[in-house]
Order: structure tokens, then C-alpha cells, then sequence
DNA sequence: GTTAAACGGGCTAACGTCAGACCATTAAGG
DNA sequence: CCTTAATGGTCTGACGTTAGCCCGTTTAAC
């Protein structure tokens, strides 16, 4: 009869995370965050970013002014002008993580577990298609481009060899639903030092992970992934104590 | 640059799926059609309904009027009144499913590639989970109910026991990914005839699915979903060609 | 039988959001 | 150098959405 369950908790959790504004700040957030558009990138031009976001340009613009206000982004205006990201990751400062884990209290779980799962997921299936060409040479790529990258885009380079995952699968929500898990984590692991010890250790498993895809052993491909999350986990974990 | 790119369109894509009245109808729907209430059940009060799916209550009551004009549910006044579900899932017919098929066009593949590595995913979670005695007695009420399912409340009780395993993850975003997946294929799975030698089949993976997931074999939990969903994965194909 | 609680049904005034037009600035192209 | 295209900046009027309040109906509780 509907009672309180997590199934009517699932279908009756709100339609929208807010209003329009602040969904297009986050939204925009998330590009500039996870790297998508890197420091000294252009966004799309606001007659076009607009109806991409599906919002009306007023609204975009309101976001953009804050995140202006708050330094992420600059605009200039003219003949190849445009809305320029300016944003820097911060130090790392382990108070700074402390502060953000204890904020998420119970989501920290939801959104360690949602990300375990689709990631997984993805690199599962990503290992058991038949790639292309240029698909492998995408995934060789972006190893390449991590595993050659300066401490300060490293995050950024990471983020996005583990969205080419998603990628490859071909389906554009699993890429979405990882890029908003990834999304979730980013303040947590922007808090986190670059370590030259965990840089070797994970770009280890980045290359049993691209490995795993690119020999078409779904298996190992889920396997790697998953240790190398239970690892960002673990380590998120630890500093809960 | 942020050129067109699978990761630009991740990021840059609509903020919000339409209005809320539109997403408010399509949420309800979702309840419906999940059979998360099922025929018969009384909808929450519009006053504590309205809050949680965060709409005003305005924009919840013309959704209801639709749903109502549709022949979805029925309006009742008065104490121990209320919004009660009055459908009834109709008659599988084949020219629909092609029809259903088509419409849905690129996104079949984007819907059963998510589906797939999402559900695999909470599957593998949930089988190397500690499960308490609860959540495996759940998971076996669940089981038997779809085991001793009339066909009518067949592919309601598959839904739910699917909804299951995500919810034994204990990540309500999860919960919700697989019933959005869920969701996609609804139309498609409600235009296919529930034919006995089918739920055999289907019975026998259920099966091997709770019984991996509550003996802990998170490998086997995953190939026992996997091997499910493909093989609707394929019938559906099927109907394709 | 009366009362009060729990519902759906309907108002209104304020606010958020939209589409579209127009202005201001800058640099590219002729 | 001048023109024009491409951008951000601004305004307006219409529409969707909200919060809050009150009404009408039904029935459980007393």
C-alpha cells in the first residue's frame, strides 16, 4: 500500500535538484571541475549554451554572474569574446577534506557505492564490445595524455580518462550517471594531495584497466577498476577516523 | 577546447527534462507503471506528495487530472479519500512493441547498455555485501512473491524484485538509476506476452540471482544478471528485424 | 448524532523563467 | 580604414510555478 520504503522513496524523490538557476551553476560547476573545459577554455557561446542546457539565456547568465562573482570564470565581451574558466584548483588541505566529508555524512556511502557500480559497469561492458579503431586510439590517448601529465592536471587528466571509459559504451546516460558520480567525489579528491607514490600506484592500474579493455577481458577490466575505486575509497575512509 | 565531444554533451545537456508539470506526470507515471503502487492503492495525500517530489501542489494536481483523464487513477473525496491507481496493464500486443521499439530509435541501445551496467553493477554490490537477516529475508519474500506471481501481476513483482537487489546496496541513487533504467523499458516489456515457458526461464536466473547474491558470490551475481538481461536484451532486438 | 479530522478542489498575489528584441563592444576581414 | 560578424549586456511582456489560505465532502471517532 505505498507505505514508507525505499522503492517509494526512489519514485517519489523530487523531479528537479532545484531551481533552474542554481541546477545551471552546478551544471557549470561540473564542466569547470572536472576539467572538461580546462583553465583558459572558452564555454560555448551563451545563445548556444542556452538551449543546450535548456534554459533560457537569462537564467544561464544569472549563473554565470555568480560564478564570476566567485572567480571561476571571466567574460569578455566583442568579436571573440566569450565566457573564459579562470578557476585554479585549490592546495589540497586535509581540514579542507575532513570539513567536505563530514558535510556529506550518509551520502559518502550512496555515492562511494553509486560510483563503484557504475563505473564497473561501464568498463565491463566497454571490454566486452567490438571497438573501433578510432575508439581504441582514444582510450590509448587519453592513458597517454594522464600518464604524462604535471601534478596540476592531473585530477582533471584522470577524471576524463575515466569518462572515455564510460564513452566508449557507447551510451550517452552511463556516461552522464558517471560523470555525476564523478562529479560528487571531485571536491573530496581535489582535497586529496598528488602523492608521486599514488600517482605510480594508480597509473598501474590505469594501465590494467585500458589493457583489460582494449584485450577484451571484461573481467579483468572490472576487476581493475574496482580496485582502483576501493582504493580512492579506502583512503576517503581513512580520513574519517 | 571543448569541442563537440561525447564528455561536452555529458556536461552541456539539459539542466532539467522539460517542465514540471511534464516530469511530474512522467514520475507518476513511473510509480504506476513499476507498479510501485499497484491497482487498487491509494497514492500519498497530494499535501505530503506534493513536497516530495518538490512540486507545488498546483503543478501535482494538473498532473493528477491528466493521469485521471487517461484512466491512470481516480480521485476520491472526503476522509479516507484520496488519489487510488485504477490501471490496468493492457493486452500485450505485438504491433505496439514494434511500434514502441522504433519510436524509442538510438536510444535502445543507450537504454540497454545503462540498464545493463547499472543492474550488473548493484548485483556484484549487493552479493559482497554483510547483508543483515532482514535484508535476506526480504530478498526472499520478494523472490517468492514473483515465483508465485499470477501473470497479471507478473512483470510488476519482476520489477520490484529487481528494485531489490539495488536497495540491498543501501545507495538510493542506485535505487533510483535502475528504476529510471527500468523505467525505459517498461513500455517495451509491458507489449511483451507473458508466456509460461518464459517465466520458467526466468524463474530459474531469479533464482540463481538471490542465490548468489545471499551466498555472497559477487561474480556469479553478475553473470546471473547479465545473462538475465540480455537475453531480454535480445528478445527485444529480436523484434527488430 | 455530533464533531472533528483528513482528504480533494479552488482561489490569489508574488516570484521565477521564458522567448525575443535590441544595445554595446570588440576584433576579424575586406 | 571601414564594415560587419560575433560576442556579452539589457529590457519587456507573457507564462509557469509557488506558497498560503479557505471551501466542500466524507467518514472515523467520540
Amino acid at each position: 500500500m505505498a507505505e514508507r520504503s525505499p522503492l517509494s522513496e526512489a519514485v517519489f524523490r523530487p523531479v528537479r535538484a532545484g531551481n533552474a538557476f542554481e541546477e545551471t551553476v552546478e551544471r557549470l560547476l561540473q564542466a569547470i571541475k572536472l576539467g572538461v573545459v580546462d583553465r583558459g577554455d572558452r564555454l560555448p557561446p551563451e545563445r548556444e549554451l542556452a538551449p543546450l542546457l535548456g534554459v533560457s539565456r537569462v537564467t544561464l547568465r544569472e549563473a554565470i554572474r555568480v560564478l564570476a562573482q566567485e572567480g571561476y570564470v571571466e567574460s569578455r565581451r566583442g568579436r571573440s569574446g566569450g565566457t573564459f574558466v579562470t578557476y585554479r584548483r585549490p592546495r589540497p588541505k586535509s581540514a579542507d577534506l575532513r570539513r567536505a566529508l563530514i558535510a556529506m555524512g550518509d551520502d559518502l556511502h550512496d555515492t562511494l557505492t553509486f560510483r563503484l557500480a557504475v563505473e564497473t559497469g561501464a568498463a565491463q561492458l566497454a571490454a566486452s564490445m567490438e571497438l573501433t579503431g578510432e575508439q581504441r586510439d582514444l582510450l590509448r590517448l587519453r592513458l597517454a595524455a594522464l600518464n604524462s601529465a604535471v601534478p596540476d592536471d592531473y585530477r582533471r587528466l584522470d577524471t576524463i580518462f575515466h569518462l572515455t571509459i564510460a564513452e566508449l559504451t557507447g551510451s550517452p546516460t552511463l556516461v552522464a550517471a558517471c560523470a555525476d558520480a564523478r562529479m560528487r567525489v571531485t571536491d573530496l579528491l581535489n582535497a586529496i594531495p598528488v602523492l608521486a607514490a599514488n600517482i605510480d600506484h594508480a597509473a598501474f592500474q590505469h594501465d590494467a584497466i585500458a589493457e583489460a579493455v582494449l584485450s577484451g577481458d571484461p573481467d579483468a577490466a572490472r576487476q581493475a577498476v574496482a580496485e582502483h575505486l576501493d582504493g580512492t575509497a579506502a583512503l576517503l575512509r581513512g580520513f574519517l577516523t
